[in-house]
DNA sequence: ATTGAAAGCGTTATAATATAACATAACATT
DNA sequence: AATGTTATGTTATATTATAACGCTTTCAAT
């Protein structure tokens, strides 16, 4: 991750190129979930922003912006815990695909990967098999990062 | 699905080897799930108990019964809904392994299937590739249901 | 039968999460 | 400046989940 000015800024031009504006609370927002480095729920990010930048948020403000940096791809919500991250490639010039989580369902560290073309085809096929069919291939796993295996030992 | 009686008396009979009870409650509870066929949450859960058998829970109350049925392995927590659903095994004299399941975003019907142990591996080494370890593999996955495709077109 | 421990359940309060509805402000365009 | 649109503020409330404490039932051991 480059410094947050930086993304910042990407993330702005980004915004403009979409149309819309990446105001001033919404920088906050996004530089909450930057910094922090891990999911966090909206209320977890209004305290974070509170502490970081003294930046005080009502609920339904943080909601609001939220939805907006979804929609602008800056951000996901993992529907498993409820949160939200940065997007990993905020920083890339690069067409968005649908992305697979990995959380740690210790540090709720995420990781955003794109599972084998193969792969996902053989699930597919799986969920085919039974008469569904696969909605949205966002999957998110629980999982152990690396640094909280080692710790466990 | 067998008929009710049958599910809770087989439900019965799997507590009872656990050393636990099945209570009237908790009948009532588990029969709420087996009849609603979908993912229901706690709360929907408590008016449907209500209107289908007059039964009156609390809140507190239906959280304890559903976690001691999951405990039970009798109904599943679905964490992309919050919600929870009859495991499908109910009736089966069968050790329960971790399931996969497709979940209907447009009616909440609920599939669990055991997705195929080479694209699991396959998973798994995608997971491993960028140094996480999977930690549950209880899928769950954002489909559509034969009945709500057919009834798109 | 009595009793004591554990399990089950009731009750109240409250924490935590999320949205509805409506008012005002800021900004861009004409 | 007038207007429409986007963003934000404000208040209230809906929804979801748990904490804490105490009473009751069950059941095995005496």
């Amino acid at each position: 991750m480059q410094n947050l000015k930086q993304v910042i800024a990407h993330a702005e031009k980004h915004c403009i190129n979409n149309g819309s504006r990446l105001t001033l609370k919404r920088q906050r927002v996004l530089s909450g979930l930057v910094l922090s480095k891990r999911a966090l729920s909206a209320y977890e990010l209004i305290d974070f922003c509170k502490k970081e930048f003294g930046e005080t948020l009502q609920p339904m403000s943080i909601y609001r912006i939220l939805e907006f940096l979804k929609d602008q791809e800056l951000v996901h919500k993992l529907d498993l815990l409820n949160k939200y991250v940065a997007c990993e490639h905020i920083n890339c010039n690069y067409k968005h695909l649908v992305s697979q989580f990995l959380i740690c369902v210790k540090c709720q560290k995420v990781k955003e990967i794109h599972i084998d073309k193969s792969v996902m085809t053989g699930l597919q096929r799986n969920v085919e098999k039974v008469g569904f069919c696969l909605d949205s291939p966002q999957l998110e796993m629980n999982c152990i990062c690396d640094a909280c295996i080692s710790s466990q030992a």
